[in-house]
DNA sequence: GAAGTTAATGTTATATTATAACATTGTTGT
DNA sequence: ACAACAATGTTATAATATAACATTAACTTC
């Protein structure tokens, strides 16, 4: 059994001081385990679309990606950023953020989930933590009214709390 | 105490069987109300996006919007969806769907409220249900990281019964 | 390892969604 | 009537995303 304070620790390291290079390099890490395991490719393009992600925990949009790759390159037409993106996200190793059309690296690749994501109107970081579907209100509800829930879109905005500190209110 | 019965008959009649007509034209009539007591102007152009909001439950694109007030005599510029839309949404008479980019009317005009929608893949329908935020999981995991929340999005993509009874799984 | 097959990338063009900026008109309060 | 503000009209463009088709690379299977 997990304590509280693990609990927190593990999933939303985002806001907290922590050692982000590391944090990078394990999913990264993961990432390339995980395709191996799979047997899918992660080609120079997917490979660099996904560091530029895991670069900090700050989403990016398709076209900042875009051009990123531009500058390392990469050709630079829009079809590149999607098609990789699209392939990290059908892979779970990235997610879209829909209300602010970007994306984030997965924080946690290898266990299926449905994300939950708390978005900092301040600094712009993205923490992802997870749903409990199972027995969730919002199962039950589903269940109630017979409807069969495919996917799931959890995304919070407000303030980090170290943003709160820095401009209390 | 509210039934069961009763919960699941205020919250989800989008996926039910029901008399349409009466639904919109008393959720108009709760739109004119709300307007009226908070001094707000329901102009026509806003009240007509309201009308073809409220035509189903059924989410419209702004541009959806804008072709058919083309066809009522009304100008036609995508600002003139959009600053209608945004009033709308401002005022919690409608609201936005982040997943689809599109928008319904809302279904619960009163009451200050974080609402789920479950959008049916199929027959396009949306139902728009509530979030009991005080002490919800998502509600408890903010807290604990300090994280203050602004505003939530939940949105859930499935298939309604309605339409999983039509085309089995 | 040559030929066939599928997966991935390259490239051009365009579709879809949304906003900036500024001019004009309408409404409200004095 | 006038000022002040709210709403609408209008032009232009920004930002996001996909369609379609050509080319190249990788993986089979013989
Ligand atoms: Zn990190
Ligand atoms: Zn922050
Ligand atoms: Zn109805
Ligand atoms: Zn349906």
């Amino acid at each position: 059994m997990k304590s509280k304070k693990d609990e927190i620790g593990s999933l939303a390291v985002t806001f907290r001081e922590h050692d982000h290079a590391k944090c990078a390099s394990l999913l990264l890490d993961a990432a390339r385990d995980l395709c191996a395991e799979r047997g899918l490719r992660l080609t120079p393009v997917r490979e660099k679309v996904l560091k530029l992600l895991l670069k900090s925990h700050a989403p990016l949009g398709a076209y900042d990606i875009l051009a990123e790759l531009s500058t390392s390159g990469f050709r630079a037409q829009p079809p590149v950023a999607y098609r990789a993106l699209d392939f990290l996200v059908e892979n779970g190793l990235a997610h879209r953020i829909e209300k602010i059309n970007a994306f984030v690296a997965c924080s946690q690749p290898h266990a299926k989930h449905s994300p939950i994501f708390m978005i900092c109107n301040d600094c712009e970081q993205v923490a992802e933590t997870s749903i409990k579907s199972q027995g969730s209100s919002l199962d039950r509800t589903a269940r109630a009214i017979g409807f069969d829930i495919r996917h799931t879109v959890v995304e919070v905005e407000g303030l980090c709390a170290a943003c709160r500190e820095r401009a209390p209110l």
